[in-house]
DNA sequence: GGTTGCCTTGACCCGAGGGTCAAGCGGGTG
DNA sequence: CACCCGCTTGACCCTCGGGTCAAGGCAACC
């Protein structure tokens, strides 16, 4: 009911190991984010890292936890580009169009990656029940919106942004950007990456103060 | 290779028939819609209704058809709501808002079933490889954007929605909506329903003008 | 050379679940 | 009454795929 997510029962690893570890996520990625997770089989993951099947199971417990696993870690790349593009000095809406041009970037660059992150959506597909899985994803999702909600308070403080349910705001911000990754993905949208974030960043704000703000 | 969307081989159905396939098309759209597709059984849906297992196969072909036939019915529902809320006289924008809201408050009434339609997002859930519903799918959500971007594209000619690419508003437009539908069905979103469409609405036509109109 | 422990393999197991089928039921029609 | 036909059943089949396992390598260290 717990390992994985650090202590009790957990292997050692040689540099050898964690790279194929790594090989093996890689793989999985790739496979998880073209076909889906359901449609994607062990065997898939092993033909395509070039392993047998029974490798997978030396690193993953089950085949939920492997995504798991992905999951956190691209959750934890994403989170790491936001931070950086934030400006700590600058009003929270421009925090707000600086994180939202970040993940825009983030998810173009790591397109194929990205997509485990939508997967958040339809986190019904994975939660048959209580599957660990299904509380890491709800968890994680939720990071993204307290943060917003709180960016957005901010902004309400400062007048930046009109009164209303920060919590709507943020359902909006967040919802486009999702939007857009899964529009550039499986989409015929084959503009620049710098302009499609540039053009989301300037609908969030526009949404949220109903004024265009320069760059 | 076809069968279904209309012609060759179609049984007759008597009233009875129909009003079982309804009973079935019901007891499957709340299981879809509550545990996802992957994860109901064509025996859950069995149990739901009442019905023994091998009935289902009398009224559809398959379980991805018996998708396929809920999918191709809420999205005409929508439609028609969409076409019923839009003042065919007034201009684009207006249009658009009105569309908007529409989607929402039919997404809130029909909470459940509406959830379906999210599932173009996760197209790639179902397609496995070429299966008939992927085509559904994406035929299917196409209709959509371009519809939007028709209007789009009008609201531009007047001078009310900044040049740009239509399609990326467009892909804004309905990607919001999917947003709030779907925070509002997993969701601790727990608004008035007609507040929250003011609210969806608003949000587009000001991440669209960059100004609030009113109501 | 032996031993310990990380790593790798591929054949195997087994439950789940989509789909089939032969049989039966009941109402309408000639 | 006999027949047809739409409808209903539930046992059965069979594939697919997640997960297991016993049997090896191959280092490094003693």
């Amino acid at each position: 009911m717990n390992a994985s997510t650090e202590p009790s029962e957990r292997r050692t690893h040689t540099e050898q190991g964690i790279e194929r570890k790594h090989q093996l996520l890689e793989a999985a990625a790739v496979l998880f984010s073209s076909k889906g997770y359901a449609n994607t089989r062990i065997a898939d993951i092993c033909a395509a890292a070039g392993v047998a099947k029974g490798l997978v199971y030396w690193y993953f417990p089950t085949k939920e936890e492997l995504f798991a696993e992905l999951v956190r870690s691209m959750r934890l790349q994403l989170r790491r580009a936001q931070a950086a593009a934030m400006d700590p000095n600058a009003d929270p809406l421009t925090r707000i169009r600086q994180g939202t041009e970040a993940s825009v970037v983030f998810m173009a660059e790591h397109r194929a990656y990205f997509a485990l992150l939508d997967v958040e959506r339809s986190q019904d597909e994975l939660s048959g029940r209580g599957s660990d899985v299904a509380d890491v994803l709800r968890e994680g999702s939720d990071v993204y919106a307290t943060d917003v909600i709180r960016l957005v308070r901010d902004a309400q403080r400062l007048g930046l942004v009109p009164d209303g349910d920060p919590q709507l705001y943020a359902v909006g911000v967040l919802g486009v950007v999702s939007s857009f990754s899964h529009a550039l993905r499986n989409g015929s949208l084959d503009v620049d990456v710098d302009e499609l974030a540039a053009f989301v960043g300037g609908w969030v704000i526009r949404a949220l103060s109903g004024e265009s703000h320069g760059s």
